[in-house]
DNA sequence: TATAAAGAGGACTAAAATGGTCCTATATGG
DNA sequence: CCATATAGGACCATTTTAGTCCTCTTTATA
């Protein structure tokens, strides 16, 4: 399915939340209230987002969470890589080298650029694309042959 | 990590196997000998394969299974698809409407396109990309400006 | 300075997905 | 008729993931 975990899934929810009103701190409760979800969930989420360096946090009363950068600074890798780590298809894809199957396989290094890829286009894939809630009317087909990766994220604004 | 399962990765190299030497039939045995994968594993993931359409099977002794279409018309998609089902980043991206949070969510539609530029960069890798073995020297680092998706297929040749 | 509100960090459990094996049935060639 | 294959499931073990909870620290402010 090459799909994110929930806990991913619910980030960008949250990270979205936070970047649509950046000047003010958010608290993990009113995030989980925001977004329909158990408080503790948030909460774990909002800890990996600040350990990844996405979010900065304030303890104590009249704490929160802020964004780190500005939303545009902010890309899907991102928020992707703070959740589950690095981004790559295949175990292999960051060249730990300790496959044994090396020999055999000779795929490895395909794998490894798609995934350079994909990478590459989610880096171009930013939390201010994310944020705008374009309730989507149809989903744009993009045409093949005129789709460049940085458009990644043109195609995410509303026309 | 965005990653692909381990049988999905089995699939590829399996498949690679198979493109390799197109022109006759191959054993569950014969590749799980070839590939140093237990012979169960393999017998599995070939029979995923086939009921996806992407092998035709053979029964009985001189049995096996060959490509059911030349290597350039099977894509990494297909593989994928084969394996661990439609690709899509999150559970919403099919469509399938029954997620409660899409009013709160706010992002499902962003995450549908980005799934779907993904799905058209694997469109344009296909298993003749991938079967190809090239030990690849370094990973090539692809200049943003200049890629464009049905290139990612052009990204794997050798040069 | 006491208190309440917040995050930090980690331990823990439950549930789900995944990987892997095995068994029986069916087809096919010699 | 027998040996060799795949088909199709059932099944179990392991790992991953999701989710909860507890204790500690920080901070504003009454």
């Amino acid at each position: 399915m090459l799909k994110l975990s929930k806990l991913t899934d619910y980030a960008a929810v949250i990270m979205a939340q936070i970047a649509r009103d950046p000047d003010q701190a958010h608290t993990a409760s009113e995030l989980a209230a925001r977004v329909k979800l158990p408080h503790p969930t948030v909460g774990k989420t909002l800890k990996m987002l600040s350990k990844g360096g996405l979010l900065e946090s304030r303890r104590g009363s009249h704490g929160g969470y802020v964004l780190s950068r500005s939303p545009s600074d902010i890309t899907a890798s991102d928020i992707i890589a703070a959740i589950e780590g690095p981004i790559g298809m295949t175990e292999c894809s960051h060249a730990d080298g300790d496959c044994e199957l090396l020999d055999t396989c000779g795929v490895a290094g395909n794998w490894q650029r798609v995934s350079q890829a994909i990478r590459t286009l989610l880096d171009g894939v930013t939390l201010a694309h994310l944020a705008q809630s374009s309730p989507l009317k149809l989903p744009v087909q993009l045409p093949i042959q005129s789709v460049t990766l940085p458009s990644a994220g043109e195609a995410l604004r509303e026309h």
